[in-house]
Parts: C-alpha cells; sequence; structure tokens
DNA sequence: TTTATTATGTACTTTAAAGTACAGAATGTG
DNA sequence: CACATTCTGTACTTTAAAGTACATAATAAA
C-alpha cells in the first residue's frame, strides 16, 4: 500500500557496525554510514532513529552476537576448564594482530567519555552482567571438578577481567602467542 | 624583554587533565578548558600549539604519574609478591566506585578509534612497555622467591592484562571488594 | 621614556557534521 | 487509471567547535 524500502535495515547496521568498530562512534558521521551503504541520510532517521539510537541497535546486536556464541560454547560437555579455555582461545583473533587493533566495540564504547548516555551504559552492563553469568553458571555447575575452597562467583568475575584486559590491550596488536600464554596462566586458576 | 605569561602552564595542564579523563578528548573543548582555567584559547595555542598537542602532554603527564608512583612502589624492599599486590591495591580507589567511573585516561586513549594519531600510540605503547618492564624486572629480580618453572616474563604480562582489565571495568563502578578478591585471586599465580 | 617583543582578549572565519524540508518516486488498493 | 501512503534523494539549515586575525597590554632592555 506504500513504497517499499528499497534497502534490508540489517545490512546497514551490519555496515555500520563495521564502521563505528573501525573509527569509533564520534569519528563516524552518518555522512560515512550513507557513502557506504548507499542510504541516503533520510532514509537513515526514518528507519532507525537518530545517530545515538543507530548505535545503540548496533551495539545491541554485536553483544547479541557474543552472547549467542558464549553461550553455544558454554553449554557443550566436558571439562569446564577446557570448555571456558575454548571461549577465551576463541578470542584470539580479536585480541591480536591486526584485526585486534580494533579491540571490542563494547570496551571501547564503555570507555568513551562522550557516551555517557543512559541507555548505552545500561546496555552495556546488561551485556557484561549476562556474560559473567554464564560464566559463573558453568563454574557453579561443573564446582566439583575443582579444588576444596574453590570460589566460582569470584573466579568468573576475575575471567571478565582478563577478558577485559585482553580486548582493552588488543589496540596495540600483541602477538597471540603471548595472548596464548597469558590465557593458559590464567587457566591454572580453575584447578 | 617581553610580556610574561599570566598562567602557569603545569596549572592548566592539571585542569586539562581533569577535562579529559572525565569527558574524554572529544568532548572536551578547548572552549571548555578556557572556561575552566581562565586562559584564552590564542594563549592555549601559542603554549601548547593545537588539540591534539595539548591532549598529548597532558596524557604524556599522566603517564608519568603513574610511571614515577609505579617505580617507588615497586622499588621497595621486601616479598616481590607483597609489593606487586601493594602496587595493584593502590588501583583500587580508580577502579571502583564513583572515582572509578572515569577509568583511565592511557586506557581511554587506547580504546579510542576517533585518537589513531601516531605520536598517541607511540605515547601509549612506550608507557605499557615501560611499566611491564618494571614488573617484570622486579619478578625476574626475586625470581627466586618462587616455584621452579616460574615464568617472570609471562606474569608480568598477565598483571599488565588483569591491570588493564580493572580499569576498562572501572567504568561500571564496580564494588571495592569485589576488586580486592580478584587481586588477591591473580597473587596466587605468584607463588 | 622609548622600543622591541611577546602575551592577551575579542571577535571573527571556517569546517564538519547532525538533522530536516520538500518535491518526487514507488508501491498496493479501489 | 487514480489515489493514499510511505520511501528516497537533493539540498538546505543549524550548530558546535577548531583555529586565527588583530588590536592592545605588559614587560625588559637601552
Amino acid at each position: 500500500m506504500a513504497r517499499p524500502r528499497s534497502f534490508d535495515p540489517d545490512d546497514v547496521l551490519e555496515i555500520a557496525r563495521q564502521m563505528f568498530w573501525q573509527k569509533g562512534f564520534q569519528a563516524t558521521s552518518l555522512d560515512d554510514i550513507t557513502a557506504a551503504s548507499g542510504v541516503a541520510k533520510p532514509s537513515l532517521y526514518a528507519a532507525f532513529g537518530d545517530k545515538n539510537a543507530l548505535f545503540l541497535k548496533v551495539l545491541d546486536r554485536y553483544h547479541d552476537g557474543i552472547l549467542g556464541w558464549a553461550e553455544r560454547v558454554l553449554a557443550q560437555p566436558g571439562p569446564a576448564r577446557d570448555i571456558i579455555r575454548q571461549w577465551l582461545i576463541g578470542f584470539i583473533p580479536y585480541c591480536s594482530g591486526e584485526k585486534g587493533q580494533r579491540g571490542c566495540l563494547s570496551i571501547n564504547s564503555a570507555t568513551d567519555g562522550s557516551l555517557d548516555q543512559v541507555e548505552l551504559r545500561k546496555s552495556i552492563e546488561r551485556y557484561n552482567r549476562r556474560l559473567e553469568e554464564l560464566l559463573r553458571t558453568r563454574l557453579r555447575t561443573d564446582r566439583a571438578q575443582f579444588r576444596k575452597g574453590f570460589d566460582p562467583d569470584i573466579t568468573a568475575h576475575t575471567i571478565m577481567v582478563v577478558h577485559a584486559g585482553l580486548l582493552a590491550l588488543a589496540h596495540q596488536r600483541p602477538d597471540s602467542k603471548q595472548v596464548k600464554a597469558v590465557i593458559d596462566q590464567v587457566m591454572s586458576l580453575l584447578a
């Protein structure tokens, strides 16, 4: 009954994600996204709202991607230690070398002082809470695999800290072997 | 032989540091710094160069402050483990609660995609290299205090990762007890 | 006291990017 | 076909902030 959209919103979100991830929120203009996607500004505004709203949608998408993957990996059968190690190893391509330079979109956003919108903070907090919950649940469930006195809650949080640290330092493009060595060393806490 | 400066450059750098740290590079305008310091823009330009150059000076100052403190703490006599623990504990006020929200100026800058100037990257890399070197040197020197097979180099890097992780997650204002628990757990790697 | 020199403050220009007005195009329906 | 409806593209306005021109003020030296 009316003119249909000439683009797939999901494609645009994907393009926007790449640009925001690479250049950051501030340095990515809507003109950039228009140029890369071929979708003019009025259409972007109609489909996603203003720049903040667009970024929030992109970030939520990013979060969902990582959470979905974490859920799949951490639900696998086997020793919790091996599973969590496997999960961390999976981040190595994003924590080292060329690709590592952009770091993590979520952490980049969390550390960006100019982005202190309430919605954004909530999204990031929710993401961190969920991720930590996945780790905690797994460690609690498999608690019997560890030493007496093992604390699943603190350990889950420590893994979150290491994870964040690796992705924060990723901007320096460390060597993947070094990242792996850190993961291996930290994994010795799971005993 | 000429009109003297009416302000102390160091005072301005201190004010600029607070503003950049709180609001980030992009969101802090020179007009903000002018308003806070009482120094007009042409004077800022004459004294520090453009905004990027000013920020670089601020960041170097910040780095020097932390490095100086780390040198002092890590040179103290005593078991390396206790000394390094003390050093990490010293960050707790900056990793938790209200004050933690701004995180670390260096990490905030490293994760800011819009700040990919060469000079800036160099400054941050140099800072990280020096900090890690202080840790590594101490761990190597006191290597005899640890188990057979203890690797000072990897351990120094792991501590850097944890340090970065704590400061990246600081933006969520975690509880100081939780931060302390993570530090204590990680310290068990030094044995 | 005059002069050379550098700092300061006002007010300007420039630029980049967010956001929008509006005319016209593309569809489904009667 | 004609119409209601929503989308699209061009071109505009607005705003915020970086950077600067210029007249003036403050000092040290001669």
